[in-house]
Parts: C-alpha cells; sequence; structure tokens
DNA sequence: CTGAAGAACCGAACCGGTTCGACTGTCTTC
DNA sequence: GAAGACAGTCGAACCGGTTCGGTTCTTCAG
C-alpha cells in the first residue's frame, strides 16, 4: 500500500495525495474527504524510509550513552526514559547508541549513514571527542552535561561544583570536621568524566574554604565497592565523621559497610551527596541529597534539540540546573546524638 | 556525497560500486582497490534511508516497553542495556518505543512506516493485544515474556510460577507457616502482567501444598509503598514471619519497615522473591533470591529475534529460564535465632 | 473587456541506494 | 572450432515518498 495506490483509488495523482497529507498547497476539501477515505479504509500510513529519503529528515534523534562495561545507574535510565517520552510528545523516535567514544562503530553509523536528524550525548567529559566531532561535522546535538568549554554549545548541565559544595557546606554547619568523599570509578575519572570532575572541584574547595580535613576516594559502580571503600575510609582515617557521595550505584554499600562498622546513620556517620530522588528514598535512613532531576534534565535536553533541529541558525541556548539539598534523614551533628526510632528510620513513625 | 559521487571518481559506474560493497556480484580485485580508496579518502558511509527503501530492510529493531507512568525499574534498564549491546553485536540499531497498547501512536509508527524490521517487547501480559496484533498482521518480534498461550510465538522467559515456588519451599524448609506475597502494583496485576500473574499463582499452588498461611498485597513500585506495604502486613497478620516478593522497587522500603517495626533481618523476618541480582545486593543484608538473569534474557531476545529475520519460514523458538535461588543473607528459620554480626550484615565480617 | 492573481491539480524529476538484464571478453570442453 | 560457462561491467528500472514547474479554470480589479 503505497502512496500511488492511494492515488489511484482516490482517482487524483501521487502528489495530490501528498500534498493533502502534507497541507504545504491548498487541496479542494472535496478531495481531501476522498482522499482520506481511503487512507482510512486501506489503513495507510506512508514509508518512513521513503520519507526521510525524499525530504532528508528522518524524525529520528539518536541517545548516545555509553555501553554498559560499566553498568548502567539508575540515574541513566531515568535520562533514557524521560528522553524517549519527551521525544514521542514531539514525534520523534529515538535511536539507541551505545557509545563511550567517537570512534564506535555505532557513533559512526548514526552520523554517517544519516540515521539521525540530532543527537543527544549522555555521560560527558570534560574533553569529548564525540562533542568535538559532531561541532566539527556541524551536526545538531544537545549534551546532558557540559564539557570543560561549554561556549557555543547546546547543553543541558548540573552544576556538579555548587551541589558538592552545598553538601559540604550542609556538613560543616551540622559541625563536621573530617569528611569523605566518594566519587565515581577511577577508570571513569580518569577518563575525564564530567559529574566526578566537577564534583571533586566542588567538594575540596569548599572543604578547604571550611577548614575541613579530607580524603577523597574513588569507588566501583556496585554495591561490593561501595562496602570496600567505606572500609578503606575508616581504615584510613577512623575519625571521619561523614560522607560526600556522587556514587549512586555504591550507596548500598557504603550503608552496609557502616552498619558493619557498628556505625550508625546518623548519629555516628552522617551521609549525604548528589544522587537522584527515588534512589535515594531506597536506602534507610532516607539520604539527604542533591535529587538530580534526570527528568527534566531528559526533557529539556529533547526540548532544547528540537528548537535546534526547527531553527538550525538559532544561538546555542543551555540550562545549568543546581537542585536544593533535599534534606532527609542520613544526617545529623557528629558524636553520639539524640536516639530515637522515628529518626534512626529516616521515616516519620505513623502516629 | 553519494554513490554516484564515488562511482565517477573511481571511473565505474554506480551499480559497479554498490556490488563491490555488497559483494553480490563479482569484482575485479583491481576495481575494487580503486573504489576503496576513493571511499576512504571521502569517508563515504551509504545512506541509511535510501538503503532501507532500496531493498526493504532498515537494519533496526524496535524495543518496546511501557511509558514511565509506573516508574522503570531497575530490571527494565538491565533489558534495555543488553538489547541494545546484543543488537549492536549483530549490526542492528535499537529504536525504543514507549507503549504499552497496541493503539499507541509511537507502536502505530514503528509498524506502519516500517521503522524497524522486527519488534522485541517487553513487560507482557497474559492477554497482550500488541503482540495479537504482530501475530495477525506477520510482523517478525520476540517477546520478553509470554502470553497465556504462547504457542507458536517466540519469547524468552522467566518461569515465574516455578521461581515464586521455590522462594515458598525455601521459606517452608526453613520453618516458616505465615508468609506474605508482595506483588507488583494492584493496576498492573488487574492488566494482567504476566510475572504479576504466574508469581502469584507459583506463590498460591506451592504454599497450599505445604500448608502454609499466606496473605498476598500488591505494591506500588516504589520505597515509599513498600514501607507501607510492610505495615499492612504486620498490621493484617503481626505473627507473619516471612516474605516473598516481585517488587524490586519496592524492596529498600520493605526493609525499612522491618526496621521500623523492630524485625530484623533475617532473625525476626525472611525475605526473599525474584530480583535482579545486582540489586539484591544493595540491601543490607543482601537478599537470598532467585536472581533474574536480565542480560542474558534481553542476548537471547536479539539472538532468536536476529534469526527470525534471517529465516522468515524458521519454526518458533523460546527460551524458558528458571535460574536457582542465590542464598544470601535475608532468610533464617523463623523465631529467635543465633546472633551474630556477619549473618547481621550480609557479608562475612573481614578477617 | 482585459490582465493578474490565485486555487486546484497533474506530470516529471529527484532523493540515494539496489538489482535485473544485457553485453563483452576469456577460458573450457567436446 | 563452435558452444557454454563465467568473470566483470554497465544502463536502466525501481523502492515510495516530496517538490518544482506548468496548465486550467475562476474571480476580481481596473
Amino acid at each position: 500500500m503505497n502512496i500511488g495506490e492511494i492515488a489511484k483509488r482516490a482517482g487524483v495523482s501521487r502528489s495530490t495525495v501528498s500534498y493533502a497529507l502534507s497541507g504545504k498547497r491548498p487541496v479542494s476539501e472535496d478531495t481531501r474527504r476522498k482522499i482520506q477515505r481511503v487512507i482510512d479504509d486501506l489503513g495507510y500510513q506512508p514509508n518512513a524510509s521513503a520519507r526521510a529519503l525524499a525530504n532528508g529528515r528522518t524524525n529520528t534523534i539518536g541517545l548516545v550513552f555509553p555501553p554498559a562495561g560499566n553498568h548502567y545507574t539508575g540515574m541513566q535510565l531515568d535520562f533514557i526514559g524521560s528522553v524517549t517520552e519527551a521525544a514521542a510528545d514531539h514525534d520523534y523516535d529515538v535511536l539507541l547508541s551505545p557509545s563511550g567514544m567517537d570512534s564506535d562503530r555505532s557513533f559512526q553509523r548514526l552520523l554517517g549513514e544519516r540515521r539521525v536528524d540530532g543527537a543527544i550525548l549522555m555521560e560527558m567529559r570534560l574533553q569529548d571527542d564525540r562533542l568535538d566531532h559532531l561541532t566539527e561535522v556541524g551536526f545538531p546535538s544537545v549534551a546532558i552535561g557540559r564539557t570543560a568549554n561549554p561556549q557555543g554549545s547546546w547543553w543541558v548541565g548540573l552544576d556538579h561544583t555548587a551541589l558538592a559544595a552545598a553538601c559540604v557546606h550542609h556538613l560543616a554547619d551540622l559541625g563536621h570536621r573530617r569528611v569523605a568523599f566518594v566519587n565515581r570509578p577511577e577508570p571513569l575519572l580518569r577518563a575525564g568524566y564530567e559529574s566526578a570532575h566537577r564534583g571533586l572541584d566542588g567538594f575540596t574547595k569548599a572543604a578547604a574554604e571550611r577548614g575541613l580535613t579530607v580524603r577523597t576516594y574513588c569507588c566501583g559502580d556496585d554495591a561490593a565497592s561501595g562496602q570496600a571503600c567505606l572500609e578503606q575510609i575508616l581504615h584510613d582515617d577512623p575519625a571521619t565523621t561523614a560522607l560526600v557521595t556522587l556514587n549512586e550505584a555504591a550507596l548500598g554499600g557504603i550503608y552496609r559497610g557502616l552498619a558493619q562498622a557498628g556505625r550508625q546513620v546518623p548519629h555516628d556517620f552522617s551521609v549525604t551527596g548528589v544522587v537522584a530522588g527515588r534512589w535515594a528514598e531506597t536506602v534507610t535512613p532516607q539520604l539527604t541529597a542533591a535529587d538530580v532531576p534526570a527528568e527534566q534534565m531528559g526533557r529539556l535536553a529533547v526540548e532544547l534539540l528540537v528548537e535546534r533541529l526547527n531553527h538550525p541558525a538559532a544561538p546555542a541556548r543551555h540550562h545549568l540546573l543546581a537542585p536544593p539539598i533535599s534534606l532527609r534523614a542520613s544526617t545529623a551533628p557528629p558524636g553520639p546524638g539524640p536516639t530515637g526510632a522515628a529518626h534512626d528510620l529516616g521515616a516519620p513513625a505513623h502516629p
């Protein structure tokens, strides 16, 4: 069932059918109805490949994220979901590309074979060869995260520097003096991951400002690594009373390590960090954290990209988000604090 | 840079370039090299839309999953990741479609506009109109999960009945007599979600077999619901000593509820269920559970689909998986058990 | 009454690949 | 020495849309 078939049955030419559908030239109400009837009867839908070939637009956007070698985190899931839905709202499909580097085959295909109109990049690095390549060839893209020099490019990012600093200030205000920082895995830091670097920066500077004694750690993206990392922290400095983490996946392990060491959260040890809200709520006590607004970010990225696709000459835009810290139940002043079931458990007891 | 440009520069016809690339007809070593040189110089890659239009294959598979109204779970993330990577290994791209129903626009586009060669369906229901529609129009698809009558269709599934039963037997063997079942959210059960129904069945039958006293609950896909559900369980029957859950996302809340009620896992209360391994390890004590092999399932689904696409007439195939229960630390005989830090914390203490 | 504008439609070219049929040589084979 | 077989190449048709230019017919201003 192609457009020729429709035209024949409606007694008009192929171009008339096309114009009736696109509305790019006037078509009489009469023939429009005739055509629509045939279309409804046959359940015709125009072939996407043919359309893409003819007008040069695929109505598809590429979502580029690194492969699962380092396991996916919950945050990535939220991005994928929100990007997909936001794209659907704008009548775009989403093509997934598991690429960490410019040189990945799947990434090359996306661009070279013109499978997508534009791309959204996840897991940005301070120097990102994927983005460099895209801007070089003038391919429309929006990054979730920003490079070291983001001027002139489109992105929606999180102010990790400010968020990590806010965590430090929160702990310092509570009276903590010896604080650890649990970062993403070391390979990612070495690779230049933006969040890991800016988070570390923000933490370090704010800690210096407040005169805190700090140690920083890298930690694998899983519970076992989190537990091991916490053991290391307490081994290196048993007087540590709090930590800040960017590592969502390690959180469960960190809590386990603390329990195993006999430290009660938050009385004996405070934990905070930058974590997507719904994951912060799965641990007990619930994590006081800067909630990453992953859904909003995915949606914003799509909106920026759609805008860029519709107005190719538009000047670069971006959104820098800095959500406030959500006070939950994982931080308290250092030292033996007040004991009480409600505080203990991260949620008010039922009346 | 199209194929005509390559042909011109190499001094041959367009068809020769095409045959040199596809190898479907012999081309002399000499001209092949000439063509390859030009291609390398210009960095030519054939246009995907044109190719798809000409030979009727998009080299793309659709991944159909329901929208995030009910939040995504970790398991879905693992499916998406493994499907995408497995597809890349077979030179397929993955198009995401957030569709719960046959009537969703995004689902219709996938098929009607011929954007994909085949589809993988997630979140199956016992009666699934999406699958019905696909088989009716003869569209190649593989389901992750199976309908009530899966004969003749392609799928890779988990034996939820057996897994839930295994959990019951495990608990019964330990001596538990009053056990609760925490299912997925009620709307999903009503919609006929396969895992929810078969899991419930397996639980109920095995419990009857072992003469256990049981109660079954539906629970929202988030921590707060998990906590509320647990409170309800203990309210309804304070003598309950164990539960089985299919609800990964509620797990953190269930643990919190138990702690709040003053029940120690596993001494005072045992928890088990069917959960992806890496999520079972994030809670403390780590969850004894039938680990959902999400990565393997995603990969198998892609392999089945690729096989089906390559051999359109091949008879339907499927894989029914039933992973064993991984003994971790969240179950123990009922009543006051042995106390010990190691057992308490779900991981051996360091020597 | 004439000329211009615009509505409504058609035919043909085009997007960039693939594939079929035909043509030319060269090498076997009986 | 004629008949095939086959390697190697080309031209043209085709996939299913979009879009440009042109034709016909009304309508309306001058």
